[in-house]
DNA sequence: GTTCGGCCTGAAACCGCTATCATGGCCCTT
DNA sequence: AAGGGCCATGATAGCGGTTTCAGGCCGAAC
């Protein structure tokens, strides 16, 4: 204490030198291991007097660890997976571990040397992939391969051999035919995003199975693709549909970004939403609250998987080899961008929307 | 590569003994030091062949770095830091250096002693203070006494003590009094945010100055306060302002929030933006580009600011006490809030908007 | 009064890599 | 032909912890 003020970080060894006890003492006490109650105190006045605090380097090395996972995300996706981070920090600091982040873009997003290099030589314990889609298969299987735990988070559906964490978007799509349904819609359009994608398929499916179950048919010819997932092929989509006249009451598309568009176009159009359509997406994008009208979606728990991504990374740790599917369910949030079907012919008063506003997401919290 | 499969990963030991050299040549090979050819050969053989790469945990202990930096955000602010981050992470990626991301929200945000244990003990070499606010001044203090190097980003300005990179926002509001007077308006009113933020003052500051050197005066009677920065105190004094008749052509709101939710009310009371009232806002969130009529703001460079961030923390750390204070332009995104000032009286005709579209800021590419 | 067994503590090896210092060739100089 | 430098490499001491192993002390059991 009166000594003179030495520059250098106190380490383990000050500590054992001040309190007069062994470095492995000074060890066991940080670890909570069993030392005498004299030692505990004597070393808790020490440490405090000093400040020691223990380098996370030198015990990561020490026990082979590394102390942090990593989450690569693409950063196409702008604030799409900010709640999804949240998740897996809060997860993370109850176990002393720190979130590396790495976007796929900057590392070279094609290129599984890269990747692999960050992965193994950095320092991670294992990596969270957010939305990889099917073209980040290869780094995938390279980590795989160098046996580093990994998780994918709303992965491309199609991947069977690693542990991926994804919504039900088959369910999604019966929430939204229980909606529109509820609202008294009967003929109901869908766009969907890219030809091929699975998550499209499996909202229609969904979309479709639920309407039926309330006895109504969603025809073939309303099922149309924007090709793409971009609010502009939304919004090509909706000059399409709007440019002749309205034979469906609600149009759903596969995701938020394309309802946007169409929300856009429509308003350009004077086409009154919700009163003249209704249109509904998926995702739960944060700035669908923003719009006008705002849009009703069904949206993903990105903080909950995000702290469930987490845990099974480190399970995967301790039992590597088991392989799941983790699968999270969406919920609507009823905005104003859906409302009542419109009654043909019928004389309406201003109806403006039936909109719950259930717009806090329960992990918003 | 006949033998058989160890289960160890191969260390630095491995490839010496393989190469038939000592560990310290491959480590000089591995720094880039100089070796000969014959070597070079050889050891890259054998690397390859093993599948090794180094464990930057041993290497970050032996230098007494810890090969990354901390990048502390206000999980409050969801979109607004993901360009941030990426341009932080450009700079890293030349470093061999990570991003390690906790949030305060997490770390407790007012326990400067949580950041401080996260901090030393954990492995950053400095960090990165994302929209620091006057409230997080503890805890910058506290890791400025532990001499670990800082950088605040758009922080608090009356910060003085620590290296801070922020925007100009005077000439912010000049950029927005060109816009507008160049627009024809010459009746604009301001609503600031919280009453006593810089933020606000100083756009204010800059629009009335550059009104003034167009010969426009910015009456004090039009200079509102919103109370908040939230989309919801833009809502309220929209509904405030518009309830009365219009004396202004146009209105400037401190931030994007407020003015998007100026606009939705605009909206709601079926006044025509901007052919009844132009809106301007700051900030350039990236879903002001998704209303409608999409806002005309003033951007500030995301993504440069992070690379700037991050090199001025480099310095930082090489040259530590160097206090200063980087300023960044922020830029106008025209978009179709604003437009001709409305020609009182006169008989005009549909007039959408002359927005440019330069929608797409520069760092966004 | 020994011997055995528990409980704490100390000594030292090790984690994987870097850096410093020492060493031994080889080339060049006088 | 001998001495001096330089270059490439080897040996080794840390970096700051953890853990294994051995040993000292004390009470209990024979």
């Amino acid at each position: 204490m009166a000594r003179a003020v030495k520059i250098k970080k106190p380490t383990i060894a000050t500590v054992a030198e001040q309190a007069g006890v062994a470095v492995s003492t000074v060890s066991r006490f940080l670890n909570g291991h069993y030392v005498s109650a004299t030692v505990r105190e004597r070393l808790s006045a020490v440490i405090a007097d000093l400040g020691y605090s223990r380098s996370w380097t030198a015990r990561n090395l020490s026990l082979g660890l590394r102390g942090s996972v990593g989450v690569l995300v693409d950063s196409s996706d702008d604030p799409w997976f900010v709640q999804l981070l949240l998740g897996i920090e809060e997860e993370l600091v109850t176990r002393d571990c720190s979130l590396m982040l790495s976007s796929l873009e900057l590392l070279g997003r094609y290129d599984a040397t890269r990747v692999l290099d960050w992965v193994q030589g950095h320092r991670v314990d294992g990596i969270i992939v957010a939305k990889s889609q099917r073209r980040d298969r290869p780094i995938l299987r390279a980590a795989l391969d160098a046996r580093l735990p990994l998780v994918a988070v709303v992965p491309d559906e199609t991947a069977t051999d690693i542990p991926v964490l994804q919504c039900n978007n088959i369910e999604a799509g019966t929430i939204v035919a229980d909606h529109l349904a509820g609202l008294g819609h009967t003929r109901i359009a869908f766009a969907g995003g890219p030809p091929h994608s699975i998550d499209s398929k499996h909202r229609l499916r969904g979309l479709r199975e639920g309407l039926a179950a309330h006895g109504i048919r969603l025809d073939s010819a309303d099922v149309y693709s924007c090709g793409g997932w971009e609010l502009e092929a939304g919004a090509t989509f909706a000059k399409e549909l709007l440019a002749q006249p309205l034979t469906v009451t609600a149009v759903v598309l596969a995701n938020d970004a394309l309802a946007l568009g169409f929300l856009r176009v429509a308003h350009e159009r004077g086409v009154m939403v919700p009163r003249e359509i209704s249109v509904v997406g998926f995702d739960g994008l944060p700035f669908g609250a923003l719009t006008w009208p705002s849009l009703t979606t069904v949206a993903q728990p990105m903080r909950e998987m995000g702290r469930v991504a987490c845990r099974r990374l480190f399970e995967g740790m301790a039992d590597p080899g088991r392989i799941e599917r983790i699968q999270f369910r969406m919920h609507l949030i009823a905005r104003e961008s859906s409302g009542p079907a419109p009654v043909i012919g019928g004389a309406r008063r201003h109806l403006r929307a039936v909109s719950t506003e259930t717009d806090r997401a329960p992990d918003e919290a």
